[in-house]
RNA sequence: UGACACCUACUAAC
DNA sequence: GTTAGTAGGTGTCA
């Protein structure tokens, strides 16, 4: 079940989860800069279950590329990969270091099984530091969390929309706008397309 | 060293914090209803810590009173003490809940010190609301953050005052004016004295 | 003990 | 709408 790297090209996605009072009324986001993005909520749940969420989402809408980078601001989801505690929790049947059941394990284990199957990295930042698409994806959870609704771009219902999001993005680049990196505006010289 | 409550009669003093661009320049300021006031400033400081510095200073100067409130519009400060923030201060060598040091210390730990030395409460009142003497120290403290001087009633030097004070606010609440309560306009029937 | 996240509250400002 | 100064807390792991 490994799949081939670079069947299809890298993608970056930002992966945000918020949540009202913790525990409370949840919401979680992923987005494609200058893509499509998607949002959900959970009228009870925590903050890392919304962070989890956001991942795993991400990770079936995003089924059609082949190397996807996750980019959070949390280190209970980027640590797992990132420092191997996945290692851990299956030598000790999903306990954690101190003996105690691993928590969230009904989202952790799909997520692991995912990431195992190959084609998904880690990448870690800090949030609230001028990311503009951690920031886009906070805003976009946030909002799931307080009024409790869902948005999915409907740009994903058109077959094929993978090979376009990547066309547009090589086309950006070419202009010299990175889509993808810290400080820099992505809607310099851009258009929203999706 | 804990003082005899009621040795004096009972005063409630108003004090506030400004802030221009927090940290910036700041100012602060005591103020007893119908009577003197002081203002102070600072060319670089935060907001909280001229929320302190007005409680400090007032506390200082209305050593002759034994039995002070003090009224503030800081959660910051009026939490210290009416949720007893500095029992696990100090049980946990001055480390907050989240075990990093206490901020401001040096100005804390002398009025931890004087509060639990007695005669001193604390009553909160929401700033901006109508509260005349708390937006009078409010307008006292941005003037002194604003033009960084200092201001002190003359009366303060002349011995006894206290008691005169004390005198004069009682005459006027005869006269049914109460000169600390939320929403009347003190200066109804009465007459700026100081 | 450390780290990150998620909040809650008040104030101060822009 | 935004940021900063500060505290209290929970969610989670090593």
């Amino acid at each position: 079940m490994r799949r081939t790297e670079s069947t299809t090209r890298r993608v970056a996605v930002y992966t945000d989860g918020a949540c009202l009072d913790n525990p409370g009324m949840g919401g979680w986001a992923w987005v494609l800069p200058d893509g499509p993005y998607e949002s959900g909520f959970d009228s009870r749940t925590t903050n890392n279950r919304m962070e989890l969420m956001a991942v795993i989402r991400a990770l079936e809408a995003l089924a059609g590329f082949g190397n996807i980078e996750v980019v959070t601001d949390s280190r209970y989801v980027s640590s797992c990969f990132e420092e191997r505690w996945w290692e851990g929790w299956e030598r000790r049947g999903w306990k954690t270091a101190s003996r105690k059941p691993v928590k969230n394990q009904d989202l952790w284990r799909p997520l692991v099984g995912r990431v195992l199957d190959g084609g998904v990295t880690f990448r870690w930042v800090k949030g609230h530091r001028g990311n503009f698409w951690n920031e886009f994806a906070d805003s976009q959870a946030n909002e799931a969390a307080r009024m409790q609704t869902s948005n999915r771009s409907k740009i994903m219902d058109s077959p094929g929309w993978e090979e376009r999001y990547l066309a547009s993005r090589d086309a950006k680049e070419k202009q010299g706008t990175p889509t993808d990196e810290l400080g820099g505006d992505p809607f310099e010289g851009s258009t929203q397309l999706f």
